[in-house]
DNA sequence: AATTACCCTATAGATTTAATAGGATAAACA
DNA sequence: TGTTTATCCTATTAAATCTATAGGGTAATT
């Protein structure tokens, strides 16, 4: 399942693609407009904005905005930051690997060999979009 | 995530698969060979008695067997059994659907848009193996 | 009748997720 | 300079889910 976290942030930060200046946007609009808890939604913008995806300026007329272009921040990252991991299990994950603690051997794993097609396919998606080509 | 639940019940199964005659194997047997809490595989390998994938038998010389060929166990089946929905939102579920409480329009939504190819990509993974393809 | 091994329900412990609370900090503006 | 606005940050709680265990019941074999 995706997490609240990553629905909500992926929400927000489409929103911000699609504003038509690059003005800051509070975060009372984002969740207004996209029906989510104002209180998480700040907790999602802000690691957004630790990770680099965002800018925000403080005060009146304040907010959030997108540093990038956003043909330029392909889904890969979004995901990796919001989600955790794209592979189902940490052996086939490619920056969050860790060995299985059952298992003496990932080359004679069943598991390893279906979730490792699993995660191709999922991460040939996620590279192949960016923020802007899921703009509505 | 992958659940414990789905990853013992496949190795469960790449187990039973694996065998040379289709005599029944021992719960014990599977748990030690595989490195999984006997008590969890025990529930596990119930589910997967009452969904139609194994047979049982009592007694002594008893255990679990595959009913079909594993080759005819496509992975599409196995997943929705053991971790249900291949889906990761609700919203572009094939067999597990449900509407977001949020989002007015599904047709214009980032998420649901990603979501859809993600699932795709997954589906046309589990749909093109069996349990016959998984064995190492 | 004794042994073996599956059958079944309930429950507890651990982890993760989702959301809330409450205030600190910084910018804008009158 | 003081008030308002809005982000920044930490801690905590509530809920849900996952994992595993407990403890006995049932049926088949020998």
């Amino acid at each position: 399942m995706l997490s609240k976290k990553t629905k909500y942030g992926l929400k927000a930060l489409t929103y911000l693609a699609s504003q038509a200046n690059k003005e800051p946007v509070q975060i009372a609009e984002i969740a207004q407009h996209e029906n989510i808890s104002q209180k998480f939604l700040e907790s999602i913008l802000l690691s957004l904005r630790k990770t680099g995806f965002l800018g925000s300026k403080k005060g009146k007329g304040g907010g959030y905005y997108l540093i990038k272009d956003p043909s330029e921040i392909p889904m890969t990252t979004v995901i990796r930051v919001l989600e955790g991991p794209i592979a189902m299990v940490p052996c086939v994950s490619l920056n969050f690997y860790e060995k299985c603690d059952d298992c003496p051997d990932e080359n004679e794993c069943s598991v390893h060999k279906l979730m490792l097609m699993v995660r191709d396919s999922a991460l040939e998606v996620y590279r192949n979009n960016t923020l802007a080509d899921i703009l509505t």
